[in-house]
DNA sequence: CGGAAAACTTGCGCTCGCGCAAAGTGAGAT
DNA sequence: ATCTCACTTTGCGCGAGCGCAAGTTTTCCG
């Protein structure tokens, strides 16, 4: 295993704070892993060895239930942390994590968090205040699917996406990275059916453009106006 | 101000693994405050002064859209620890909380966290545990909100607040604190209308009892088989 | 004790979005 | 090169549950 160099986290977010030393300190223990497209980084129930932060790519975060449905709760992007299961408390992960595209992440053993987050309390802060903005959105998301309709649900999830992971293109502002119908599907609780006729009808509206597995939004301020009001412009 | 005496929160959840004495330096710089029923505790985007263990009551945690609609996130029983901004690393509220009933809750001023959570270890770790779970529950409600009807979403809001907060009574497990069907209604984006005729119609198979603002579950398997299966029996 | 507000019930019609079905299309594999 | 699978589109009918409206009951308060 070669050594990983300071540089590879270094301005990440969860190490904000931390000095060059302390994050070779913190590196120590950690290996750095790929993940190929599609592949499960870890699975809903299982025992959490490890939590990761991702360095390259995108992971989805799924929830299966009983009954087989899936529903994802978030996107992943570069630089976060996830399962941190010990963090809170855990022994297994509540969630499956699939690697949307080919990914590397770093792991660290889960029985390492409590002394980490002591030795390095801004490791510690930086960490539970993602968790909280996580808690926010959760909330806010459940406050959408009680309050708002699928088109204003749809639209608000490809807002979202677009601010988390946007790559700007000649046509527009494209998500990075693929994205079927089923998934915007299972971010919104609606079903693939209905996600395709309504990006069928926007692109009617030049205000998206899709091709398979792409999303790109033309015009984020139209769509700004579908995700606020409930009339039918 | 009367002194606080350490017996008040001994054995509640947040403050497990703290000694005697411990449990009076945390004790110190608490006070205790009484709200009437219906008033807020503290008000969505005010400013984070202070986190509460509730002693005695119930807590409504509301978040409200920009549009006026009010979403119920979840309440908060005797012994648990909220209002926890500071915690996450905000600095305002991201709900407004409301008495449920005559309440009393311990406030320490926000500013303290740090201090208190890195002297005793354990109640961070508590508390961070809360944290997680309460995340957790609010994947659940997205992953409810999106994979099932009205019928099964309002049974399982009811059988999670007898199991919360349930009192036995002769006639079954009551809802220990006021509750209205707009309530139950904002928990589960439903709307009073149809959580009225659920709740008539389960009254008529015998599996609920309710009155003005009170609710008893009578027949809890039942209402676990509507909570379970989207067949209409 | 009487009046009013708050909470609850019930009926009716309509619409959003699902369920089902079937055909079209792009992209990777051999 | 073409085959095949995964993804996507589109049509049609139906039903859950909302919106609106009107009426009833309970509790609170003067």
């Amino acid at each position: 295993m070669p050594k990983l160099d300071a540089s590879l986290i270094a301005g990440l977010p969860p190490f904000e704070g931390l000095q060059r030393d302390e994050l070779e300190e913190v590196l120590a223990p950690a290996r750095s892993i790929r993940f190929a497209a599609g592949t499960a980084i870890f699975d809903q129930e299982a025992e959490a060895e490890s939590f990761f932060v991702l360095l390259d790519g995108y992971v989805r975060v799924v929830r299966t239930t009983p009954e087989g449905q899936q529903v994802i709760v978030r996107y992943i992007s570069e630089g976060e942390i996830f399962g941190i299961a010990a963090a809170l408390g855990r022994t297994t992960y509540p969630a499956t994590a699939v690697a949307a595209m080919d990914c590397v992440a770093l792991a660290w053993p889960s029985a390492l968090w409590p002394e980490l987050s002591s030795r390095f309390p801004s490791l510690g802060a930086n960490t539970y205040k993602t968790v909280g903005s996580r808690l926010q959105d959760a909330h806010t998301r459940v406050v959408e699917m009680s309050t708002e309709q699928v088109e204003q649900r749809v639209a608000h999830a490809l807002l979202r996406l677009v601010k988390q992971t946007g790559r700007k293109t000649e046509e527009g502002i494209e998500i990075d990275f693929p994205i079927t119908r089923q998934d915007i599907a299972e971010m919104t609780g609606a079903t693939l059916h209905t996600v395709s006729r309504l990006l069928s009808a926007w692109e009617e509206q030049n205000i998206v453009k899709s091709r398979r597995k792409h999303v790109t939004v033309c015009n984020p301020h139209s769509l700004m106006l579908k995700a606020e009001s409930r009339d039918k412009t």
